[in-house]
RNA sequence: CGGGGCGUAGCGCAGCCUGGUAGCGCAUCUGCUUUGGGAGCAGAGGGUCGCAGGUUCGAAUCCUGCCGCCCCGACCA
């Protein structure tokens, strides 16, 4: 992509109402732009994240073995009626009426509608397990919207759903979405915790928060220490062989947000190991049984021939989200650090003389290469001054980024810089592409493991 | 929803206290110079001073109401 025809509109100063680093760089980086208190349009560097993170998240559903659909964002009122929901819910829940007068509402989520959508053709226990997932805006007209889209009132959410013929295999379809959402996380490059949580409003037992560590963070954390690092499940794990290990596995060792904190049991935690943070949380998972079958009436009749409630969970995660998060973790400051899997481009070219005819060949080769090598470039080609580049360069985050200027092509060489290390060397002109696209396919084959 | 703050050019801000018809930096446009970390000089364009009332000869400035946005807290993916 030719930066002169692509659509980056940075901004060099702060706007005043950006505080944190993810959303000062997400701003200044001209990939969101607020359109109203916690509403943004995705401009589209911030889109190629989004995306990114999307296809991440719905590669690790489909391996786990949840189908994708998609629900509307504007839902009946009549749905919510029969939950008991509409009531329920509070002002968080922006309700519409149409042209008839009729109660609609803006979806803060979806387990009323699924579980209309599974009821209607789900009638025998044959018919399950059965997991279904959409990738959709949502909104809840939040109190106080801040952090950029941290926690905007639009957002994007995947939230799957799970049904099941008895608890036993409802706990067997919330420990795929457990052991998926491990890799999910770790394939954005992101430290993820599983943490014991609170089930709120949704209700339930079965519960856990994925965060990110964080410092700005508004979740506090209690956790061992050996959480950290921690491996997780690799591409060849069969989603439908015994999870068990895996769960107990992680959960064995202490983690929880600071409404379950268990002070005995944290005192058991050996001193050394304690640790007490801040994370964001990015993904909820809920096991809660009946509580939407049964006053849906979602049911099927079991090997026995009784009619019994489905059993339900549903499991989200804040894509949207994801990005402000990722730029949390990742980023100095100069701007974020893309980890590969979800960096808007791989590479960064930079002509340092654009409209030279020898920068312009070599710049248009090494674009050519990557470009077939399946490697993304963002190649600024603009007349712009080298200082402005460099510092839009680095305020996008791309991972690797090449220069090529006039006084390093005399010697046949362009300059790579790595933006997580800052680490700079020089490369053979001829050797460059090669070498960049293959650190590019390594390190997106060690992130998808 | 409690407490605090801010709305003046695309962005960041000054001016308001003490009323006299709007300014600075960046960005944009033109020209020349410059050319490896957000350039220099010269010139130019761009503003219903959030909105509505009020006070006054005169309001960005004082008063009242409303709207929007941000921060702290409580709440939440």
């Amino acid at each position: 992509m030719r930066l002169s025809r692509f659509y980056l509109p940075t901004l060099k100063e702060t706007p005043g109402e950006a505080q944190i680093a993810s959303h000062r760089f997400m701003l200044r980086a001209g990939m969101v732009r607020q359109q109203a208190a916690g509403i943004y349009a995705w401009l589209p560097l911030g889109l190629r994240v989004l995306k990114k993170i999307e296809r991440i998240v719905r590669e690790e559903q489909e391996r786990a073995g949840a189908i994708e659909l998609l629900m509307p964002t504007i839902q009946p009122a009549s749905l919510w009626e029969e939950s008991g929901r509409f009531d329920a819910y509070g002002p968080e829940m922006l309700r519409i009426k149409d042209r008839h007068d009729r109660d609609m509402l803006f979806g803060p989520t979806n387990e009323e509608m699924i579980t209309d959508i599974v009821r209607s053709s789900i009638k025998s226990y044959k018919q399950l397990p059965k997991m279904l997932y959409h990738i959709q805006w949502k909104f809840r007209d939040e109190l106080r919207p801040r952090f950029g889209v941290m926690r905007g009132r639009e957002f994007l959410m995947k939230d799957t759903y799970s049904f099941d013929a008895s608890p036993d295999d409802a706990r067997k379809s919330y420990l795929k979405m457990f052991a998926a959402y491990l890799r999910t996380f770790r394939r954005m490059g992101l430290e993820t915790v599983p943490v014991k949580a609170d089930s709120g409003p949704i209700g339930g037992d079965l519960t856990h928060e994925f965060v990110v560590l964080a410092e700005n963070g508004e979740s506090d954390v209690f956790m061992d220490k050996a959480l950290i690092g921690k491996p997780v499940p690799d591409a060849g794990t069969d989603f439908d062989g015994d999870l068990e290990g895996i769960f107990s596995d992680w959960t064995s060792l202490y983690a929880g947000t600071d409404e379950v904190h268990d002070e005995e049991a944290w005192s058991k935690v050996p001193e050394d190991r304690r640790l007490s943070l801040r994370g964001i949380e990015v993904g909820h998972i809920f096991c809660f049984g009946t509580k939407y079958s049964a006053p849906m009436r979602a049911r099927v009749q079991n090997a026995e021939g009784k009619e019994v409630d489905m059993e339900m969970g549903s499991y989200g995660i804040g894509v949207s989200r994801l990005v402000g998060a990722l730029i949390e973790a990742h980023h100095d400051e100069d701007g974020p650090k893309w980890p590969m899997s979800v960096a808007p481009f791989h590479v960064g070219l930079i002509n340092l003389r654009a409209g030279d005819e020898a920068t312009d060949k070599a710049c248009a080769e090494i674009e050519a290469a990557l470009e077939a090598a399946g490697v993304e470039v963002l190649y600024d080609d603009t007349a712009d001054r080298a200082g402005e580049k460099f510092a839009r360069m680095d305020l996008c985050g791309l991972p690797h980024q090449l220069v090529v200027g006039p006084r390093g092509l005399g010697q046949g060489e362009v300059e790579w810089k790595d933006r997580a290390t800052g680490e700079k060397s020089n490369l053979k002109l001829d050797e460059a592409a090669n070498r960049i696209a293959s650190l590019v396919k390594t390190e997106l084959d060690r992130l998808a493991q």
